[in-house]
RNA sequence: GGCCCUAUAGUGUAGCCUGGAUAUCACAGUGGCUUGCGGAGCCACGAACCCGUGUUCGAAUCGCGGUGGGGCCGCCA
């Protein structure tokens, strides 16, 4: 609750001078750890320490000392402080979301388009959106970006399969697998990506020519070639509408677009390449490729990173720095959101950067989601296809609402099913902290009990029904009697702030979904005790709070991408 | 073999940087709550710091050594 740190900072801060110690005691002041008995906390012990006096002492005349909104106690060398109700209520009711309008620029997802989304994949997606979703939130001008990779060996690879193979030979290749789902018929990604694990069956036999064939391929297309450049764009682009079809499901978009290609065809990789080549770190191989030798600059293990090939080409490491350096040139602020098999390569174009002059972008590093019977990979074909999973989630979800609902249409159903199903897809997803792998269980992604969307889902509903019965706006001026749901209330909307700041400035999606849950939780409370419209009418101080929750919670839940539904 | 990430109740998660209180929150579990603004709810209760060791008055937190899980170590992308 930073609002009550600073005032009670102030108000400490001539106290504290008194025993003549140094600032260190700031630092300590922060969130109390035993929620029950207080907001804020100041452990005395450092102070205590520099005064050679006992912790407990301090404490108790520290509590004689400050005064301000806030009521103050002493327990075993801790000052704990816990707002006042009526000025918590008040802070609450008054809270608007600020705007730093900090420029900034997140890419995310940039997937090979060469098949469906499966979960693994998406969680780059939902990651990086919900970053993109609380940014803006929290203020700040947000460009969401997806790099398009539309050269080398994986697409080339599929614009191969589509030139050289007919529908029928790669039926016949993956005979020994499972068929296309039929729903997905038609779908570009899911049509074409059985081209592109018909060829990688085709290349596992070890067959010179296909490699001959791919590698040329490659090679043109790093060459800046236009007509294969072209073949390419034939080949990936349905793949990647049918890819963007399913991100547009989950409420995910991007503004902008860059193509690999674009830093070939323009020139900037070779004049990229010619100024690392001038660098004092800069060496040659004997059949002259060039690399950096990086460990001089502090990197270990492999220290010799290659940006130029003995042929004089270039690598994807090489068109992704010339790629950061333009994104420099489009924004004060950078996040990637990447999977942890790129840290090396983050690392090394980030140091590049550094030798350049450039800035280093933050990056977001996420573990991967792996089956239960091993990690996924859209070569083999054992992967859960996103597509699949919401449509079983909104299978699900309509069998529950079909349930609960009996006055709803087919057509209403359908609605808040699909919704539910993909808030819960998401959150289920986005509740995990990135840097923690889990493996993927279907019971488990289609669970809507729990901690899961729908709980936060149907508190926001709750409160939309009442607004709807009230038929107008709430005085947030209202003020009335604070019973301890209400107090427990504006507490956890008092950390709304905080935690949104958390999330957004540690890139971590993962705390604020959580506190969503907690926010929830005390609302549900509220509405147990606190009955806003009652036979006596309308409870104006307990529907400010509500309308001041609904709209948390709403804000909140877009922030991650969970639909708040009016009904459901 | 080398480098990196990770480990907190059945599950997810906070706290770790900057050592300090009975370790946070949520779900699941068990027991309770139907004249109630929507029961996808509410209340109560059990339940955890990977192991060892060192430093310290005090270690989930710091050091050292292990173990389990994940990733990387291409002139691939």
């Amino acid at each position: 609750m930073k609002f009550l740190i600073e005032i009670i900072e102030q108000s400490l801060e001539s106290a504290v001078a008194d025993y003549g110690v140094s600032d260190t005691w700031k630092s300590a002041l922060g969130p109390s750890r035993e929620k029950g008995q207080a907001d804020v906390t100041l452990p005395c012990f450092v102070i205590a320490k520099e005064l050679k006096r006992n912790p407990m002492e301090i404490a108790s005349e520290l509590a004689e000392k400050v005064n301000g909104e806030f009521h103050v106690s002493a327990t075993g060398g801790y000052l704990n402080f816990k707002a006042n109700a009526e000025w918590l209520v008040d802070k609450v009711l008054k809270w608007e979301k600020p705007s730093p309008n900090n420029q900034i620029l997140i890419e995310h997802t940039s997937a090979n388009p060469n098949g469906p989304f499966h979960v693994g994949r998406a969680r780059n997606a939902i990651l990086g959106d919900s970053l993109v979703r609380l940014h803006r939130l929290y203020g700040n001008k947000v460009r969401a970006e997806y790099y398009v990779d539309d050269m080398g060996k994986q697409v080339a690879v599929l614009a191969w399969a589509l030139e050289n193979l007919s529908k029928e030979m790669v039926n016949q290749i993956l005979s020994d697998r499972d068929g296309m789902n039929p729903k997905w018929e038609g779908k570009p990604d899911h049509e074409t990506v059985r081209w592109y694990q018909a060829a990688q069956a085709l290349r596992s036999e070890n067959n010179q020519e296909i490699e001959d064939a791919i590698s040329k391929l490659v090679h043109d297309s790093e060459n800046g070639n236009d007509d294969v450049l072209q073949q390419f764009e034939n080949a990936y682009k349905p793949v990647l509408d049918g890819m963007l079809e399913t991100l547009s499901r989950l409420g995910i978009g991007f503004d902008t677009f860059t193509k690999e290609s674009k830093f070939v065809v323009d020139g900037s990789v070779s004049t990229l390449m010619d100024e690392l080549s001038s660098l004092e770190i800069n060496g040659i191989a004997e059949n002259g490729a060039q690399y950096l030798d990086l460990g001089q600059r502090g990197l270990k293990g492999k220290t010799e990173f290659f940006y130029r090939r003995g042929d004089g080409s270039s690598l994807y490491a090489t068109r992704d720095i010339a790629y950061h350096i333009w994104k420099w040139s489009q924004t004060d602020h950078l996040i990637n959101v990447l999977g942890e098999d790129h840290k090396l390569q983050a690392k090394q174009v980030g140091l590049t950067l550094k030798e350049l002059g450039h800035e280093v972008p933050e990056v977001l590093f996420y573990a991967f989601i792996k089956l239960p019977e091993g990690k996924m990979s859209t070569r083999k074909g054992n992967v859960v296809f996103m597509d699949d999973l919401l449509e079983e989630a909104k299978f699900h979800a309509a069998e529950v609402v079909r349930e609960l609902r009996t006055d709803l249409s087919e057509e209403q159903i359908n609605h808040i099913a699909e919704a539910v199903g993909v808030s819960a897809v998401r959150f289920n997803i986005t509740k995990v902290s990135p840097d923690k792998g889990f493996t993927f269980r279907w019971e488990e992604a289609l669970s809507f009990e729990g901690g899961s969307a729908p709980f936060v889902m149907y508190s926001h509903t709750r409160a939309c029904s009442i607004a709807n019965k009230v038929g107008k706006d709430a005085n947030l001026e209202s003020r009335g009697e604070i019973i301890d749901s209400v107090y427990e209330l504006a507490r956890s909307m008092g950390v709304f702030q905080d935690k949104l700041e958390i999330s957004v400035l540690d890139n971590k999606p993962h705390i604020f979904a959580n506190y969503l849950l907690e926010l929830a939780t005390a609302y549900n409370a509220f509405y147990r005790d606190c009955h806003i419209l009652t036979s006596d009418g309308l409870n104006e101080f307990y529907y400010a709070l509500s309308e001041k929750a609904r709209y948390m919670l709403g804000i909140g839940m877009e922030g991650i991408g969970v639909i708040p539904l009016e009904e459901m």
